[in-house]
DNA sequence: AAGTGGTCTAGACCACGTA
DNA sequence: ACGTGGTCTAGACCACTTG
């Protein structure tokens, strides 16, 4: 039997059927069984192995197409959401400028560091105390204009020898990379916004007098499987620029 | 045959019967046919007046649950959504303590005020230049500290009467108020935010030192139709505090 | 032509809340 | 006991993509 394919529990007190349905094609999934891009089987072949109707597995894999976890395309097959530049400009990227235009920033790296983890790194990445982590340092400039400052805090077991061996730049869809060189899949990420005062630092880089207001966003990004795996601190010039969010 | 009910269309390029249900459904709920709180009729029911079977009319209604115009309760119905204080705290409240608490602040009015509306009232509101609008501005206080400081316009047309015959006061939780009082029902939001310098008065109001970086958040809520009926400018002390969001 | 997802039916039975 | 939503089946046919 396939793995994953364990019967399903059909007693008095079980989940639904679509439920572990689901949970076994997450599990499937968040295991690398079915890697980012591939198509996973067809509902009627799921059906069939696993004796269910097609409408439970379509309930099954509709719940995950919801979660962007599935893309269905019709006529071709049902697949494992991959980090695409597009994922990355609508679905994790908010800064647009004051005509609601969105437009990924070039990014130019300052440098990748090694470190033990801080408090507040250590804290938000579930991470011991003094764990090694990778520190990056980047400036992105929209349409020119350096906007955002922003270091990414990596813990160093999930993403051994990056900045290593002459490596001085990264790709400017940062998820794609990491899924693509280190099969770390980002799913789920958590933002805390406030205002703060610009540094020295910040203002130089910038181009900015000293103590601008900028805003400051920190960022936890996780997996399927909610494990923090990137710490990203960014602080943005809003002189021209917002960060935007619909409520539904 | 009831409003609404006009025979479904089945031809070649129809939309999914689906899709015009759901539609449907959506029309009698901003018609104010069955306002928030309602329970609609039953699927089985509508399944039968329309001559469908209950599963495509369920997933009309699931459609609208997973926007949150309806929401079902097991053993009872469905019903039109409403405002109460938990959809204000979770859905459209996105400040929290740097702990992650939330919790809906106090808030005290300043003054309610009839004025034309400003260039940027008017774009956003998609007014003309001088409509009559209401602006109320207002301090809200977390655990006892001020923290917001709020200015809110709305047009005068659609809250005729708002602020008159010795009202000086407003509950907390608006959007409430908005459904109950005006018949406006708040459905989508979309918010920018900005870091901003304290003005004098901000600092005054909210006790800090003049030009300490602010959270600007300027919220345009719209309704069903996607009208936009109020603006909301609220500048938030973040020392203590943050705007949280979670992308999935 | 064959295989995929997308829509739809006409039933069945279960879980839940009210009376 | 009754009516509601919640799950599930076994089929059918359509729309789309590829060989």
């Amino acid at each position: 039997m396939k793995p994953g394919l364990e019967a399903l529990s059909t007693g008095k007190d079980a989940m639904p059927l679509y439920v572990q349905i689901r949970r076994m094609l997450v599990a499937r999934i968040s295991s690398g069984d079915w890697p980012p891009g591939m198509a996973i089987q067809s509902e009627i072949s799921l059906a069939r192995e696993l004796g269910v109707s097609q409408g439970t597995v379509r309930k099954a894999v509709t719940d995950l197409v919801e979660t962007n976890i599935l893309r269905r395309k019709q006529g071709l097959g049902t697949f494992v959401a991959t980090h695409d530049s597009d994922r990355a400009l609508f679905h994790f990227f908010h800064i647009a400028d004051d005509d609601g235009h969105k437009a990924l920033p070039e990014s130019r790296v300052l440098g990748f560091r090694r470190n033990k983890a801080s408090r507040l790194e250590a804290a938000r990445l579930q991470l011991k105390a003094g764990t090694a982590v990778i520190r990056i340092e980047r400036v992105r400039s929209i349409a020119g204009a350096p906007t955002v400052v922003e270091t990414i805090t990596l813990p160093e077991k999930l993403f051994a020898g990056l900045g290593k061996n002459g490596e001085t730049e990264l790709p400017n869809t940062l998820y794609e990379y990491y899924e693509q060189r280190f099969g770390i899949t980002i799913h789920t990420s958590q933002e805390r916004l406030k205002a703060i005062s610009a540094t020295a630092r910040d203002a130089a880089l910038l181009k900015l007098e000293a103590a601008t207001p900028l805003l400051e966003i920190e960022r936890v990004a996780l997996t399927l499987d909610h494990i923090p795996v990137e710490l990203r601190v960014s602080r943005c010039n809003t002189r021209n620029h917002h960060y935007q969010n619909t409520i539904f």
